[in-house]
DNA sequence: AAAATATGATGGACGATGTCAATCAGTTTT
DNA sequence: AAAACTGATTGACATCGTCCATCATATTTT
C-alpha cells in the first residue's frame, strides 16, 4: 500500500497527503496561514518602497488619501489594529514625510490626517502595485476570486462593526 | 448634507462610512486584516493553555497527532512557515514535553515527530477550543461560513503546492 | 571510491509586530 | 468646578518572521 489520504496515520512525505483534521473546517486556520503567504508576497512587491512591512501603512496611505482629515482611530478600526499600534505607524509615516498630523478644529483631542505631496505620489505607486498583487492568485479564476472577496468583505465589515462596539 | 458614502472626500467619523478604495477589491487586504482579528480571538480562547501565541503550534500539534512520524518540513509547509521558524516552534514544544523528536530510520537527516501523552491530551483540549472558535463568526450563517471555507481551502492548497515547488 | 552537490534541520542576529499599562490633553457630564 | 470619558501617544515586553551561516547526512557526478 502506498502512502496517501487513505492511510492518515502513516508518516506523510508529501504535503498534499497531509490531513488537516479539525483545521480543515476552521476558517481562522486558512486565514492565518494564507496571511503569511500573501504578506510575504506583498512585501516582496513593495520592496524598498518606504511602506514595506506591516498592514497598517498601506491602509493608512489609502484611507488618508481618500478621506483627507480622517482620524487615526478610524484607520485603526479599518485595519483592525490597536490604536496605539496605529499611532506608531502614523508617527513613522510622519517622520518619512508621507503625512501631516493637524489638530482637528472642532475637537482638540482628534487629529486630522492629510497626505503630503510625497504621500500622494507614493499612494499612486502603491495603488498600482496592490492592483498587480492579484497575480499572486493567478491560479484562481476571476469568478472564484470575486466570490471569496465578496464573502470576506461581508465578514470583514461585520467584524469591524463588532470590534467598534466592544473597543 | 450629512457625511456618508456619497461624499468620499469628507472626513469620516464612522467606520462604516470609510471607503476602502483599491483595497475593497484586494483579497490580501481582507486576509491580512481579518488575520489580526481572528488571531486575537483565538489567543484569548487559548489563554494559558501552553500553545498560545503563533500559528505554528496548533498546526504542529494536530498534524503530528494525525500523522505520527511526520517531519518538520511538512508541518512548515502546511503552516506556510519558514523551516527555521518551525524548528524554533518544535524546539519549544519539545521543551514543554509536548512532542518527541526522533531520528528517521530511513534518512538520518529527517526527524520523525511524535506526540507525548501530554501532547495528546493537549491536542484534545485544543481541538475542542478550535471547534468553538467558529463562534467568533456568529454573525455569519452556516452557508456563508461553508462557502468561504470551501473557497479558501482551494486557494490554500494551490498556494501550498506552489510554495513547495519554489521553496 | 572520492569529491561535489543537494537536502533537512538548527541557531544567531536583526528589525518589526502586537499588547498592555500608564500618561497626557482635551471634552462632556453632572 | 470636579469627575468621568475619549483620543492619542509612549515605553516596556515578549514574540515573530527573515536572512545567513552552519552542520550532518544523502545523493549525484566524475
Amino acid at each position: 500500500m502506498t502512502a496517501g489520504k487513505s492511510d492518515p496515520s502513516a508518516a506523510v512525505t508529501r504535503v498534499e497527503d497531509v490531513d488537516l483534521g479539525v483545521l480543515d473546517d476552521t476558517l481562522s486556520f486558512f486565514i492565518r496561514s494564507l496571511n503569511l503567504a500573501v504578506t510575504r508576497d506583498l512585501e516582496a512587491r513593495l520592496e524598498g518602497l518606504e511602506v514595506a512591512h506591516g498592514t497598517g501603512r498601506i491602509t493608512a496611505l489609502f484611507l488618508i488619501g481618500r478621506h483627507p482629515g480622517i482620524r487615526p482611530s478610524m484607520i485603526a478600526a479599518a485595519a483592525m489594529k490597536d490604536r496605539s499600534a496605529m499611532a506608531r505607524v502614523l508617527g513613522d509615516m510622519e517622520k518619512q514625510g508621507l503625512i501631516r498630523r493637524e489638530a482637528d478644529v472642532a475637537d482638540g483631542r482628534v487629529q486630522a490626517l492629510h497626505l503630503t505631496e510625497k504621500g500622494e505620489k507614493l499612494a499612486d505607486e502603491v495603488r498600482a502595485i496592490v492592483r498587480q498583487s492579484r497575480d499572486f492568485f493567478h491560479d484562481i479564476s476571476d469568478e472564484e476570486y470575486a466570490q471569496v472577496i465578496d464573502l470576506l468583505r461581508g465578514i470583514y465589515w461585520r467584524v469591524v462593526k463588532s470590534n467598534q462596539q466592544k473597543g
